[in-house]
RNA sequence: GCUCCCUUCGUCUAGUGGCCUAGGACGCUGGCCUCUCACGCCGGUAACAGGGGUUCGAAUCCCCUAGGGAGCGCCA
């Protein structure tokens, strides 16, 4: 039998991390064991889906790179087959129709919990012929009375729910649209889905749903109920807790590589081991390694792996994505040096490509501006006889390049008695308009021989006005 | 309130009765390298929620307590 898994996300907001976790298990479930992957659009819901969810949802997906076999399917294209199913369960005494209304039912709620009881339906329409008018009426599922329900869960072990704890659910409104514990029932009973791997908020779900796959007649799919994921500070995630949306993360220059390989170690692991390709952890997922308790979010961590993709994946695949960041920045990358020198020089010292960007800014634009107070004070107080003859000495150069550039400013600070520090500094700012670059003979051998000594000359004459 | 789930360093985790004076990673931190920042390398810090059992022996098995989470919708 082919393993087929499914991630069912309900459109009503951008995809976060938990759920491209939810989604990464079940594609890589259903790839290791060379399955079905299936993208299944969950938009029951009139009132809160809308298609810039969707949008959101599949651009987030194809980021990542999370492929899918079959679909997407929308459940709002599926209304004939829901309601034929529901015609069977009707006519099989599996459902009933219930007249009872919103407001007597949040009445009842209410004393219910005033009396400290578990809400739950009465079943008072369970046992009533079926009314002559069933146009306001809703359709309830007629759960088993008595006995357990066993959830022989992959992730979490043998979980056994009392049917007596279990209501009679809704499974189709009065305007006759189904919700969604009925729907996923159908679905993956139609899509064949073999395991079900999804966030453990629907374990207590579980047992009323094989209740109806039972009463479809339907076989069992195994489930997974995988543990959420918290946020920094160990509350459940939400808006609040900053970045959590996929493209947030792609926005703020980070690399689906990282992401990936952050979130199949966020609650599953394979030993010792940290780094993982998309290969390696395709051939060695497996649900029984996966960890049983919540995870919280740990960005440092996140960025530390950001970098580590940064570094080892080939330059040119870096340099090309860096490209976009350095144009939103009002960068034309053709206006400078090789992006690919450029990710080979900074790539150790940036940690996104939103940060590879800024740092890297310098290398591109025409003017640029000093504005660190720390910087000006550097300039401010450089040797000027000895920035001078390192002007002089580097626009004498034959050869342009980065070692010829270091033997002739070592030169010149030994010349002046400066440690090469001394010398490095005043120049390091002068050209990249910060304290802060990659070393300086290879920052200006890429920079080229004319902005160099532009720069120069304008630092020069920067301090010039004030002796 | 009821039902269900969870509990190893700050965080992610290894660990499935002796290999554990509990390992790795991120972070933090001391040092080395050094023209700045990084990278890299070497070292340090820090945990089995608590209490009872079972056993020659328990992070690992059982029970209780505490804490955290989820569900209890004509949401998904």
């Amino acid at each position: 039998m082919t393993v087929r898994t499914r991630f069912a996300p309900s459109p009503t907001g951008y995809l976060h991390i938990g759920g491209a976790r939810t989604a990464l298990y079940s594609w890589l479930y259903a790839h290791r064991h060379h399955g079905v992957f299936v993208l299944r659009i969950e938009d029951t819901d009139l009132e809160r889906s809308t298609t810039e969810s969707v949008n959101a949802i599949l651009e987030a997906m194809d980021f990542l790179g999370l492929s899918y076999d079959e679909g997407p399917f929308y459940q709002t294209k599926r209304f004939d087959r829901y309601r034929e199913v529901l015609k069977q369960m009707l006519a099989q005494g599996h459902a009933y129709y219930c007249t009872c209304s919103k407001e007597e039912l949040a009445e009842r709620r209410a004393a219910q919990e005033a009396r400290k009881e578990k809400p739950r339906y009465d079943r008072r329409c369970r046992n009533r012929p079926a009314p002559a008018d069933v146009s306001r009426a809703v359709i309830r599922f007629k759960n088993p009375l008595d006995g357990d329900v066993v959830v022989n869960d992959a992730v979490k072990g043998r979980v056994t729910f009392a049917n007596d704890e279990l209501d009679d659910l809704i499974i189709a409104r009065a305007d006759g649209t189904p919700t969604y514990n009925f729907t996923v029932v159908v679905d993956d009973m139609d899509m064949n889905i073999t395991h079900v791997i999804r966030g453990d908020d629907h374990l207590t779900n579980t047992p009323r749903q094989i209740n109806i796959l039972r009463a479809l007649d339907a076989p069992l799919p195994v489930y997974a109920h995988i543990p959420m994921i918290l946020g920094e500070d160990g509350a459940r995630l939400s808006k609040r807790h900053g970045a959590v949306s996929v493209m947030q993360y792609h926005d703020d220059g980070y690399l689906p590589e990282a992401l990936l390989n952050y979130l199949v170690r966020l609650g599953w692991s394979h030993g010792d081991q940290e780094i993982f390709s998309r290969e390696e952890m395709t051939g060695l997922f497996d649900i029984e390694d996966i960890h049983r308790a919540a995870a919280s979010i740990n960005p440092k961590k996140l960025l530390w792996l950001n970098q580590h993709y940064l570094k080892t994946l080939p330059v040119a695949d870096v340099a090309q994505r860096l490209r976009p960041f350095l144009v939103a920045r009002g960068v034309d990358p053709e206006h400078g040096p090789q992006v690919d020198a450029v990710v080979e020089l900074q790539r150790e010292r940036a940690k996104t490509l939103v940060e590879m960007a800024e740092l890297s800014r310098f290398f591109f634009v025409d003017e640029i501006e000093v504005t660190e107070p720390k910087a000006r004070a550097i300039l401010a107080t450089a040797p000027q006889p000895a920035l001078q003859a390192a002007t002089g000495a580097l626009e004498a150069l034959a050869d342009w390049n980065a070692a010829a550039i270091h033997d002739r400013l070592t030169a010149v600070a030994t010349e002046y008695a400066l440690p090469f520090g001394k010398l490095a500094q005043p120049i390091r700012v002068a050209v990249a308009g910060s304290t802060v670059s990659p070393p300086i003979d290879t920052t200006l051998s890429l920079l080229g021989r004319t902005r160099t000594l532009q720069r120069l000359r304008a630092a020069l004459a920067f301090r010039a006005p004030t002796t």
